[in-house]
RNA sequence: GGUCCCAUCGUCUAGAGGCCUAGGACACCACCCUCUCAAGGUGGCGACACGGGUUCGAAUCCCGUUGGGACUGCCA
């Protein structure tokens, strides 16, 4: 019974991709990819209420971003008579039935009865037709316990009296959540649920709903913990960052993101960290999955990221950083740019930069006429001596070769005459041209800018001391 | 409240009864290198939640406690 697995991704448009969602993603594809199966991508649109194109299309934008294909595409919002014509099944065979039961009404009886909240079957015996303001809802078991066969959590088990009965069908007559799920993984014939553990509690009415609908052999489960921010909890939209399009353009190079995201909750048999997708691919199994929650820790994200960034070609970094050295995120006009002075300067930034968003900022007082001053970095340059010492400079500056290392043996001399360290004696040059007290290192610097613009920054500085 | 899940350095993890005076990575600290900042090099700090069992032997197995989390929607 070996047949390929059949796996499955199924966001719902929210505007942007969850971190917690790319992961369960990209263990789905893992499993597909290993074995000749089939990945599939689920828009999960049944909520018409917050639907929008373009968020779909932001869904294929950005698993095209981080390198997730996928084999057949399904949006539930075209598949609503499937569900349908499975709630009438349902219903038909006695399995769901009619609730005119308002929220209200539900949370007074759990009050009354000093119970538990959560629906108290108050009509299932009541035969109500379908009608205005009706809701239909699925029969749970009220005998034995439906256990749950998962592969990185063993076999919890759920006593059924403990389940409501759940909704599918609105008042509205839109399919919910649990049906629309159930239905589709059967008619795709998906093999593996793999999915956050959030939804580990519900399985069991996934489960029930797939014999009621007479499913046959249940799919292999694998409930993934969930990510969680530094206060342990589940990363949320509401306080976390946690959209990948936002990593994205703070200049995360996907295959980083992906090489990340894997590591929350599985590593390498190796022990090594670093790996690209076909080393997962190769190594990866889905029952090594750890089962705690795990922090999804920027500052490890971000040390990866200069390490991958670091270790490109000059000529990939300079490609991989061209959509950040245009607007919007640059502050120079399109026309200040020059791209073989920015190639010239790549290397020197490629190796400072953890993100390639950072990198518009190290340059710009190259391409800009009138940089910003940094004030807390001209106060800690600008002592006393720094008008000597620029004076000496400018005239050096004036007639010297045009190259690094002889700017450099100029800027030693013009500072021993002043008893100042090279240490001391560059950050006023520094701070006169490029605005900071960082930056690329200055000579080379210097050299792209060419003598005239830096004469005319160095005079400018001096003129305000 | 109920149901379920989880528990090794600050963080991500290695660890499937002796290989563990618990290994690695990120972070942090110190030193070296150095034109700033990074990078790099060297070294350091740092954990098996607690209590009972089982066993010759437990981070590893069992039970309990404590702590954390998820779910408990006519959201997905």
């Amino acid at each position: 019974m070996d047949v390929a697995p059949r796996t499955r991704f199924a966001p719902s448009p929210t505007g942007f991709l969850h971190v917690g969602g790319v992961r369960t993603a990209l263990y789905n594809w893992l499993v597909a990819r290993q074995s000749q199966g089939e990945f599939i991508l689920r828009i999960e649109d049944t909520d018409a209420a917050r639907n929008r194109e373009e968020w779909v299309e932001g869904i294929f934008d950005s698993m095209r971003w981080i390198g997730l294909d996928w084999d057949e595409l399904y949006r539930q919002s075209e598949r609503r008579e499937l569900y349908l014509r499975a709630a009438v099944k349902l219903e038909e065979g006695g399995k769901a039935y009619w609730c005119d039961c308002a929220r209200e009404d539900i949370d007074a009886r759990a009050a009354a009865r000093k119970g538990p909240p959560g629906y108290d079957g108050f009509c299932r015996e009541r035969s109500l037709g379908n009608g205005d303001g009706r809701a239909l809802r699925f029969r749970t078991s009220d005998e034995g316990a439906t256990i749950v066969p998962d592969v990185i959590r063993g076999a919890p088990s759920f006593d059924n009296v403990t389940l409501d009965d759940p909704v599918i069908v609105r008042s509205s007559g839109d399919p919910m959540f649990v049906l629309a799920n159930v239905v589709d993984d059967l008619d795709m014939k998906i093999t593996h649920v793999i999915r956050g553990e959030e939804h580990l509690p519900t399985t069991p009415k996934y489960l029930l709903l797939w014999d009621a609908l007479g499913g046959g052999e249940h799919p292999t489960f694998a409930h993934v913990p969930v990510l969680v921010n530094e206060k342990r909890q589940k990363l949320s939209k509401r306080r976390d960052p946690v959209a990948l399009e936002q990593y994205r353009d703070e200049g995360y190079l996907p295959e980083v993101m992906l090489n990340y995201l894997g590591l929350l909750g599985w590593s390498s048999p190796d022990g090594e960290e670093k790996f690209t997708i076909d080393e997962m691919l190769a190594n990866f199994r889905l029952e090594d999955v750890g089962n705690s929650p795990a922090f999804f820790d920027v500052t490890k994200l971000r040390a990866f990221n200069g390490d991958a960034i670091r270790a490109l070609s000059t000529d990939d970094f300079i490609t991989r950083v061209a959509p950040w050295l245009q607007a919007p995120f640059t502050p120079w006009t399109p026309e200040a740019f020059d791209g073989e002075v920015f190639a010239r300067l790549a290397p020197l930034v490629q190796e400072r930069v953890f993100r390639l968003s950072e990198v518009p900022e190290m340059v710009d007082f190259v391409f800009l006429d009138d940089p910003p001053v940094d004030e807390a970095s001209w106060a800690k340059a600008m002592k006393p001596h720094a008008a000597a010492l620029l004076d000496a400079v400018i005239v050096s500056y004036e007639t010297c070769p045009w190259e690094s290392e002889d700017l450099k043996d100029r800027l030693i001399e013009a500072g021993e005459a002043l008893d100042l360290k090279l240490k001391f004696a560059q950050a006023p040059v520094r701070v006169a041209v490029t605005g900071r007290s960082v930056g690329p290192p200055l000579f080379e610097s210097l050299e792209v800018m060419g003598r005239e613009r830096v004469l005319a920054r160095l005079r400018d500085a001096r003129g305000r001391l």
